[in-house]
RNA sequence: GCCGAUGUGGCGAAAUGGCAGACGCAACGGACUUAAAAUCCGUUCCUGCGAAAAGCGGGGUAUGGGUUCGAAUCCCAUCAUCGGCACCA
């Protein structure tokens, strides 16, 4: 069954009158209550579930259902054609509130053929030097096979708005969109099908064109990009090989190419390595998982548990570049809630890092701790069952001990570890430290609250000042000593806030904050001790175990003892390196990736085999918008001057808006800052910060409230929304719902309210004649307006316009309704009105406003006039209604005129009658007076 | 447990120190129509006095306090919902 707009031609002539017929086609065949093929007769309550995605009693859908009454119990062989063929007698009351469906496919080939959203480059044909440059960006989304929800466009139609009115404004507008498109569905889809996943990618992603240009953005097609091209992944690839080929100098803050590096060995410094790390390895997939893809310690996908385990991995050195991560947020804006979240992740504590003696030993354990000043209260160390000193310290007798407990922690997960909030557990190891405040000899304990990925892996335990080391000590019977002091009259044990040390000779009576300095530096003197930095942010884990990524440029060369291997990266020129062609795309069960059965692929050379890893879904999505600003280009990532001029400007950030969901408000848009840094550290892009402003869009919830999901079926698919409304309805409606960045609900009749809106507008100026074809209205004439109507139009374009610099949309629709509603009752619609009001509506509306534009016969096209400016002389009245108020409640009102004085506004008040009744006898204490706005009096 | 966001009619919301509920939905009433749909007009927070209408009054923005001439808006506490983190030393 062709979809309309499908087909290149004929698609507007077709359209019209076998639609209700297509639709209730359509419906008919969806639906598995109705055996077609039988001729069973349907009952109501059945057509009601055809139906229920609009309530019954709407008007089109209870059209729709009598027409399926009387198609079944006349003819059954209706549903048995398809239903385009069927001339439809009764397809003439078929009356759309305005003729969406011939505009939008019309205007959509007329932007498309003429490229009038086409961003040129400098040095292209029409490049304007003199505009200055907006950028404005959405996420771009993985297209997977259910196609667009309607979760996607609200963002995309928030962007859309923005970049036609900034073209308006007069910007060279880059708005460009693109396909995130390595990821695990197609993966999974190819492996259940044997269909490439390359087959399924091409197929969703012209689903997903399809429908976004059916919504009509305005997006400069000519830029779009796909994450699994190899001309883009090639680019991925060479980014790759910088950040390999890196590494972060200390002393300069900054990634350096790894030829400034004078140390012997410049792999343990590359940005980007290979280590034996702990993975989520779930068995059942037979693969890695990344942290986002294990929710409470199993797999999104089927629910199987998932385990640590150690393997060996690339990552990167993510947090090398923790500090400038936390810092450099500051100049972008950002929603300070997303701020917060990333500081929050990066997890930065100051502290120190203090080594304690092992009794009988040369070794030293290190405890990183945030409160120095509490060393003197520390009873016992306490290290992370891994730790590796362990083996070194424990004792004979302990060592059965210590075996059970180990072999224990590691065959739990990490859920079932941190599930055992009540009760502390761990096992002495019959070894002692000594404590370097007093010398004092205390006891080395293993337990799994201390974990090895943080800090040093070992902790000193201070069970006064610590709720964890309390309850750990008071389980083992440890003593407790207190060393701070609070100021206030809690008790001091458990007491974990600051106040002032006791019991602790060299620093007694200071201040936590004291205390800390001047331990520190006391530990420093005699090397017992520095200042420390930690964050709670691990490098990257960037290898997967899958086919569906970009492969590394990366082979294994053979040693000269024929065992050990080293990685060696490819050469710029061999890149990119494509995926082998595979036959089963099944995981290996071992660990080993798929990639690894391409036995001729793995193949370098006779010494060397390549990596079969592949990188992870987030490296495609790390550099995209670098590579809209230029993504013809064959011979750079992008091109210099194109990054230059894109990414420029005075702020810290390149992309002048970025719209996406809260999702991504740590992962990608940390590693996405990671990666720029990298690349301009080493000269590449000419700003350290990607994303200058972000906003995020709330999620849309289904109309009963819940979360949108298959299984609860109230799922809103906009082909649906825009077959019955018309595209500009269905994004007038997004942005109408309410606030952007809120959570909201989905209703179909709001959706109708806004199409009625936009059906008024088309009234406004058409009207129907006699064969009941739309004609350019009489009332549109060429006449002045009124007082009131200059003023409701200026207020219209002030509002309109700072609502959508505030990306207020939903405010600024409802003004545009107050507009049209003041004009409906005119008996005649001045042309000058209606002219700007397009071009305010234009964004919105763009289809309908060109089509009006077009038929009012106005110079040139819509999108190229120049947006309104507003005169505040117009908003201006020379009366005012001031409100009169008693003790700060409204009695009664008054006109006043505009320049009444304050003196002149009491005087009003205090004469009115129903003032002075109220006020009689009493005596006035004060008036407050705020000019243009009220007078109250206080008796 | 910690951090953050939110809380306003039957519903989506507006108002961010100055007339609470703009705009839209829904409901009800009216006009048009043979009828329906569509369209247009009107009404709709709760409550007291009045037979009713007009009119006059009281209360109301999660709950309880506070600041202020004046609070949905600012402050404190509590509750609820949503999101993030979660033995991070």
């Amino acid at each position: 069954m062709p979809r309309r707009g499908s087909e290149p031609d004929g698609r507007l002539a077709k359209a019209g009158r076998s639609r209700d017929a297509a639709i209730a086609f359509k419906l008919a065949f969806s639906s598995n209550v109705f055996p077609i093929s039988s001729g069973v007769p349907i009952s109501g309550n059945e057509l009601r579930s055809i139906t229920s995605k609009s309530r019954p009693r709407s008007s089109r859908s209870s059209r729709l259902l009598s027409r399926l009454r009387v198609a079944n119990s006349k003819s059954i062989f209706f549903f048995c054609f398809p239903a385009f063929l069927i001339d439809n007698p009764m397809s003439s009351d078929c009356r759309k509130p305005y003729p969406f469906d011939q505009i939008e496919p019309k205007w959509q080939v007329i932007w498309d053929e003429r490229q009038i959203f086409h961003a040129p480059n400098s040095g292209e044909k029409n490049f304007d030097s003199r505009k200055p440059k907006f950028y404005v960006l959405d996420m771009f989304p993985y297209p997977s096979g259910a196609g667009l929800h309607v979760g996607h466009p609200e963002g995309y139609t928030a962007t859309d708005i923005i970049a036609r009115y900034k073209r308006m404004r007069g910007f060279n507008v880059l708005h460009p969109m693109g396909w995130d498109a390595f990821g695990l569905p197609a993966e999974q889809y190819a492996i259940k099908s044997g269909q490439h996943p390359a087959v399924t990618t091409r197929e969703n992603v012209a689903k997903f064109k399809s429908q976004l240009k059916r919504i009509g953005f305005s997006y400069d097609w000519q830029r779009e990009i796909n994450t699994t091209d190899p001309g883009y992944f090639k680019w991925t690839q060479w980014i790759f090989l910088q950040i390999y080929n890196s590494w972060f100098n200390p002393k300069t803050n900054k990634a350096e190419p790894i030829k400034t590096y004078r140390g012997k060995n410049p792999d343990e410094v590359r940005l980007a390595y290979v280590a034996d790390v702990p993975v989520n390895w779930c068995p059942e997939l037979g693969t890695v998982l990344a942290n986002e893809e294990v929710v409470d310690g199993k797999s999104e996908v089927g629910g199987f548990p998932v385990v640590r385990r150690p393997m060996r991995q690339w990552m990167l050195r993510i947090t090398a570049f923790a500090e400038r991560l936390i810092n450099e947020l500051e100049g972008l804006d950002w929603p300070e809630g997303i701020k917060l979240l990333q500081r929050n992740w990066i997890g930065r504590s100051e502290g120190a890092e203090i080594d304690f003696k092992i009794e009988n030993q040369d070794a030293k354990i290190r405890v990183f701790t945030t409160r120095p000043d509490t060393l003197y209260g520390g009873t016992f160390l306490v290290l992370a069952p891994e730790h590796s000193l362990v083996d070194l310290i424990v004792t004979e007798e302990q060592w059965p001990a210590v075996r059970a407990y180990r072999e224990k922690t590691a065959r739990k997960s990490d859920l079932e570890r941190a599930e055992l909030t009540k009760e502390k557990t761990g096992v002495f190891t019959g070894a002692y430290a000594v404590n370097p405040a007093n010398s004092k000899k205390i006891p080395i304990w293993i337990a799994d609250y201390v974990l090895l990925g943080y800090g040093t892996g070992a902790i000193g335990g201070v069970p006064a000042h610590d709720e964890r080391d309390l309850e750990f000590a008071k389980k083992f019977d440890l003593p407790i000593v207190e060393v701070v002091q609070p100021t206030g009259k809690e008790p001091a044990i458990g007491f974990t806030g600051e106040g002032i040390a006791i019991n602790s000779p060299i620093i007694n009576g200071l201040t936590s904050a004291q205390a800390k300095r001047k331990i520190a530096a006391w530990l420093e003197e005699r090397g017992q001790g520095k200042r420390a930095i930690n964050y709670k942010l691990r490098d990257w884990l960037f290898s997967r175990q899958r086919y569906w990524g970009e492969p590394f440029p990366i082979v294994w060369e053979s040693e000269a003892d024929g065992q050990h291997r080293k990685h060696r990266a490819l050469d710029q020129t061999e890149l990119p390196v494509v995926p082998p062609p595979l036959e089963d795309y099944k995981p290996t069960g071992t660990g080993e990736p798929p990639l690894a059965k391409a036995k001729d692929w793995i193949r370098y050379s006779k010494e060397a085999a390549r990596e079969t890893n592949v990188m992870p879904q987030w490296a495609g999505s790390c550099w995209y918008y670098l590579r809209f600003c230029d993504p013809w280009n064959d011979k750079r990532f992008v091109g210099e001057k194109a990054e230059k001029y894109w990414m420029g400007g005075p702020k810290p950030g390149g992309v002048d808006l970025y719209v996406g969901g809260t999702e991504h408000a740590v992962l990608h848009l940390l590693y996405a800052r990671f990666w720029h840094k990298v690349l301009f550290d080493l000269g590449y892009v000419s700003k350290p910060e990607p994303f200058q402003r972000l906003v995020n869009q709330g999620i849309i919830l289904g109309e009963d409230n819940q979360k949108m999901s298959k299984s609860r079926g109230n799922i809103v698919n906009p082909d649906d929304v825009i077959e019955q409304y018309g595209a500009d309805a269905f994004r007038c409606y997004e942005m109408f719902m309410g606030p952007l960045e809120q959570m909201k609900p989905w209703s179909m009749r709001g959706v109708e309210g806004i199409a009625r809106f936009l059906a008024r507008v088309w009234r406004l100026m058409m009207s129907e004649n006699q064969a009941g074809k739309w004609e350019l209205s009489s009332a549109v004439q060429d006449v002045d307006l009124t007082k009131a109507q200059q003023k409701i139009l200026h207020a219209t374009i002030k509002k309109v316009t700072g609502d959508i610099e505030s990306l207020s949309f939903n405010t600024a629709i409802s003004q545009m309704m107050i507009f049209v509603n003041a004009f409906t009752t005119a008996e005649s619609i001045p042309l000058s009105a209606m002219q700007t009001f397009l071009i305010l509506l234009n964004p919105f509306a763009p289809h309908l406003s060109s089509e009006l534009w077009e038929n009012v016969k106005l110079p040139g096209q819509i999108t190229e006039q120049p947006w309104p400016g507003y005169d505040e002389k117009f908003l201006i009245e020379d009366e005012v209604e001031i409100v009169i108020q008693v003790n700060g409640k409204v009695r009664d009102r008054m006109n006043m005129s505009i320049q009444a004085s304050e003196e002149e506004l009491k005087a009003a008040a205090l004469a009115n009658p129903k003032i002075q009744q109220l006020i009689a006898g009493k005596i006035v204490q004060k008036t407050v007076i705020v000019p243009k706005k009220l007078v109250n009096i206080v008796v």
